[in-house]
Parts: C-alpha cells; structure tokens; sequence
DNA sequence: ACCCATAGTGTCATTTTGTATACTAATGGA
DNA sequence: TCCATTAGTATACAAAATGACACTATGGGT
C-alpha cells in the first residue's frame, strides 16, 4: 500500500472524503436524499434530532461541496428542495454500504434488522 | 426506502457508522492499519499532522469499539503494536471505497493520481 | 385579530476536538 | 554523566462543531 502523501490535515483521500461526508449529519442527509429530491422540512422531520440551524448548516456545506442541490421557489409560503447532484450520486454505493454496516456491527441497530430484515438496497 | 428509525442521535445506522469512522483521524488510521501491524510511533509518523494525545485518544476509541486490537510489550524501551481485528477488518472494502472516491472527488488528490495511478486496492 | 406553516437567521451556551508543552521510566550509546 | 528513545499522561488552553431557543416575513384559514 503506498505511503499517505506529505499529509497535513487533509493529508489522506480517505480523510478527504471524510470531511465531506463525516459532518454529524451529513450522512443522514446524504441517506434520505439518495431516496430523491425532499424540502426542508421533510428532511427536519425525518431527522428530528437535529434542530434546524444545524440542518441548514449541514446542507449548506453539502452544497458548497457540490453533492446537493438546492432549488429555490419563489412561493409563499417558501418552498426549497434538496436534491442529489451528480457528484453527491457517486456517493450512493458508500452511503449504502455505511448503513450496511452500521446494521450489522453497531449493536443498537443489530436486532432492529432481525425484526425488519429488507434487503439493503435502495 | 424505509424510515430511518425512531431517530436520535445514532439515529441512522448510517449515522452510527460514521460516529465510528468519522473521527478526525480514525479514517487514516484504519487505513494505514489496512497494511498490518504498526507501533504506535510508526503511525505517528505515517501522520505528521497528528499530536501523540490525539493519535492517543483515537487509538483508544478504535479500541473501545472493538475495531482495533492493542498488544503491549512489557519491554524497554515500551513497543505497543496496534492492528485491525477481525471487526475492524470489516471495514477495509469502505476504507478503500473512500480512499478511492477521495482521489477522484476532492479535488487536492485528482491531480496525483494522474501522475501516480496505482491500483485503488490494497 | 389571531394562529399556522415555511425556510430559514441571530445570539448565546455548551460540547467536542485539537494544540502546546512538559513530564514519566528504563535502557543503551557517546 | 548526559542524551536519546518509546509510548504514553497531565495540565492548560484555543478553536471549531453543535445545540437551544427566540425571531423573521408572507399569506391563508377561522
């Protein structure tokens, strides 16, 4: 395996992708929308734990970064959707293997699939 | 896709995955550890931007998630070998999924690997 | 007139993360 | 004798990430 380059902070690709996608949220988020484009809303109530400052943050860098999209509509009440980029879909089979792996290793959710074995594909 | 569960913090088996991949240098780490066994200053060296209490700390996380096992040698001067467990284990597909989607997405790595296009597996 | 909803923003407090620096103990080398 | 090495720990501190909570504008319903 070949050496992690000179290496400061984001010394390594694999750090690097982290960043991108290691933010407490950014998971989540990434999750939900490779399901399709969602408002905002729809994503705070799907993810109830973050409050909504932190939600927009999230999305914010996630655009900033190129995975997101957001569309705006000039409506009242407002209306934004969120949708995956090109980009944010390369991140589709990481994404899914994350959660895969979060079934079966991090004990919390483990006898949540035995109750609810679907498949771990989209 | 289905709901992501009741949802708190480790709300998401995604979210639970990466809380324990996401840290700072956890992904680094992993993935130098990917290569074999390695001391603790081998590591270090591996991560220049790193400091011993933080390598410390993280090496401690990864341990206390059963992902990294941690051999002291009771000699002089002190060796302490760190490797991947068979849990730990699980993860190299991730690792070098990130790694690879690091070195064509972030754009600091695109350019090396043109010049440096080694096979993106292990 | 009052309340609801949307998609936020502003301010502040707290928690997590990271840094710097000095210290340890036993041994081998100069 | 002094210094370097190893794998850390202790203490103090700074910065960044996250969280709580109140606030906004507009229009529709009652």
């Amino acid at each position: 395996m070949d050496r992690c380059a000179p290496n400061r902070s984001p010394g390594c690709p694999v750090e690097g992708a982290l960043d991108v996608i290691g933010g407490k949220w950014k998971g989540v988020v990434m999750y939900h929308l490779l399901d399709g484009t969602k408002r905002f809303n729809e994503l705070h109530r799907m993810m109830p734990g973050v409050t909504q400052r932190m939600l927009t943050r999230q999305l914010r860098e996630l655009e900033a970064d190129g995975l997101v999209h957001r569309e705006v509509y000039a409506e009242v009440p407002p209306r934004v959707e969120y949708s995956l980029t090109a980009k944010g879909d390369t991140l589709r089979q990481i994404i899914l293997a994350l959660k895969a792996w979060g079934e079966t290793h991090v004990p919390y959710y483990a006898y949540d699939k035995k109750q609810n074995p679907e498949r771990l594909k989209a």
